[in-house]
DNA sequence: CTATTATATGACAAAGAGACTCATTTGCAA
DNA sequence: TTGCAAATGAGTCTCTTTGTCATATAATAG
């Protein structure tokens, strides 16, 4: 039975792990839940955090965004801008999207397929090589910028 | 005509673009020729070439690295340990291939496959985003390792 | 072959993301 | 309410990569 991720059961999801469900930790989700589709940075997140709670410092940012993805709350993606960028993690995908990115404007949108499957598969065959999970990035041009152009 | 990649091949190369052959480019160039294989650093790289001469700084690695993978000679990956890893860019090949990185062991093999040439036009279709190149990576378990745990 | 000059080089500093340190604070279980 | 392990914030530190600049050197013209 998959668990529908709302802010509690994300709360117990930390207590779970024996973590604590500090001030903190709770303002950081809260942040976070209210930019679902989008995919921050610590810094970013840093930023949006300070606007509710000034008090709130970078490594505790770092420190939490760490925590969720760990647990499975949040995705960290590199998408070659030299930073780690967060994503909550949907409920239901078992293998999850793939990016589309900007060359131009840095724009990051998805593409959902489960074409990758059957290649891991092949790929376990074919190679010695037990595969545990994938990253796929597509670049180019989003509509907008290529328009431009 | 798909011109070999040819140590003085890669030269002219150079002189095309508008950049000097100078004895450091060279000495880093045949430094990775003889690893054409590999997936280095620019560190390691860097100890690579000090072995031949000394006198080449970090600076001047990283500078001629950069040029080789504009001009089209090197390939510029990010296999998500912190620092940019370069492989000689095959000749015939006009998509490249895709890496396996071994979580354990850090290991990097590799995976031929054009299956994404596919996808890349589905994407194309039923998105407004242009591709213009992709990235896959696999990570997993090598052989190896897999047999140790 | 020599002079000219734009480019390249090496040493060093600096930027930027993120991890580490440690004194102080706080969640939470007893 | 108390006790204490875990968490926090401020600052420091590490590491890769880029920028600066005085000096050196390919490439080119004469
Ligand atoms: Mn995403
Ligand atoms: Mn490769
Ligand atoms: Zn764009
Ligand atoms: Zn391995």
């Amino acid at each position: 039975m998959q668990e529908s991720k709302t802010f509690e059961s994300i709360c117990n999801l930390l207590r779970n792990h024996s973590y604590k469900v500090t001030h903190q930790r709770q303002t950081i989700l809260q942040t976070f839940m209210e930019h679902v589709d989008r995919h921050l940075s610590a810094e970013e997140v840093y930023m949006l955090v300070k606007h509710r709670d000034p008090e709130i410092g970078l490594a505790t940012v770092y420190r939490t965004l760490d925590i969720l993805a760990e647990i499975g709350v949040l995705l960290k993606n590199d998408f070659g801008d030299g930073r780690s960028r967060y994503e909550f993690s949907r409920k239901d995908e078992q293998h999850h999207h793939h990016h589309l990115i900007c060359l131009h404007c840095g724009n990051v949108s998805e593409f959902d397929d489960d074409l990758l499957e059957s290649l891991e598969a092949v790929i376990s065959k074919r190679t010695q090589f037990k595969v545990i999970d994938h990253d796929l990035k597509f670049y180019g041009y989003c509509k907008k910028c290529e328009e431009a152009l």
